[in-house]
DNA sequence: ATGGGGTTTAACCAAATGGTTAATATTGCA
DNA sequence: TGCAATATTAACCATTTGGTTAAACCCCAT
């Protein structure tokens, strides 16, 4: 038997797409009524407002990525697998869900209280971190570095492809495909690069 | 004699304030106006539309602004120094224009047509960067490194501070003053940071 | 001074948009 | 079955927004 989804998750998933392909700004009530084949009043049944459906989204999409993202961090013991595992599963994520750095990214620019107190969530993971770049410096593994820096090449590095991406795919001439090996590739790449850099 | 601006360029720069803060679709004429400190209708007397108005704001300032980025690869002789001066003049030109990069890629994913050719004034650079690559690894200065993934791991490293701004300083609880310090020490730390990865 | 071109304004308009209401359809259950 | 709660819809509303119009204003060459 297959089991249709619910009313309130069509449309959670309609205005996913519509919020990250237009934004909050852009993105326009009746829009994920018809994306979702459903009324513009009944929308509001389910979320009182534009913002309060926004908020719905945002916290289920971003939470759910960006958790396991630092959870990386967390349960690492060394620097370098830590680095490895980061820079992976970020990349393994973000081509599940493409727009959704751009997405977040967008609107903490735009309102940059309220949502911020979201990324508090990672405070664990980057403490973490910059412990394990301490003691990778204490046993002489790696160059002096500023860890907050590090941790800064690091999220460029794997998140810019997706934000940059209509930019890379067309100075570089490539369709969805050759991102897609761009993208998987440098889940290699990207740490081989950083720890080249910093190893001693 | 003080030289006022004229009504046109104090026009254009209120709707760059505005744009660049709020992005297309959430920008209001009437703000523009306001900043501007002139009546609605005298703005749709100087730019008939909003698409107007806005392509006069990005094709100035855009182009302004990576031109003579760009430019730094065109007139490079050799790799290293190609980086570095790169990565200077990036930095330093987003200072002047911090809200710049996140504007410009935020158009560019709701609207890739139409803006995309802007960027193609680039290609010339990108083209004499490969080049470059080439050269240096022939002569045995660089390991073997795809080209296009060094030149997106350079402007990821360059672009990503300005895009994920409010991000990093609510991270690492930076205000305005300790952004722009890092962003002057990264003038110095990016390039050896990308110089050392593939160094051979 | 004055007439005419470019500039600026107040008032206005039509369409779009977020949100509401009241009535109807459906479902669960006593 | 019948009734109450829930789900869904069509029609409507107030406000916002991009854009227009026609009149006033300013400046300067005749």
């Amino acid at each position: 038997m297959v089991e249709e989804a619910t009313t309130e998750q069509r449309i959670l998933e309609a205005a996913r797409k519509v919020f990250t392909r237009k934004g909050m700004a852009g993105a326009r009530m009746q829009e994920v009524a018809d994306e979702a084949g459903i009324n513009k009043a009944l929308l509001h049944y389910y979320f009182r407002s534009k913002q309060q459906l926004f908020e719905g989204v945002f916290k289920g999409s971003a939470q759910r990525q960006l958790g396991c993202v630092w959870k990386t961090l967390e349960e690492a013991d060394s620097l370098f697998p830590a680095i490895e595992r980061f820079v992976s599963t970020y990349l393994e994520r973000m081509l599940d869900e493409p727009l959704m750095p751009q997405f977040i990214i967008s609107e903490l620019n735009r309102d940059p209280n309220g949502l911020l107190e979201m990324i508090d969530r990672g405070q664990g993971g980057r403490s973490r971190f910059l412990h394990l770049v301490e003691e990778a410096l204490k046993r002489g593994e790696i160059i002096d570095i500023d860890p907050r820096e590090l941790l800064v090449n690091m999220m460029a590095l794997c998140a810019h492809p997706f934000i940059a991406r209509p930019m890379l795919t067309h100075i570089h001439g490539m369709n969805d495909e050759a991102f897609r090996r761009m993208i998987l590739k440098r889940r290699r790449t990207v740490p081989e690069f950083i720890i080249r850099s910093i190893r001693n």
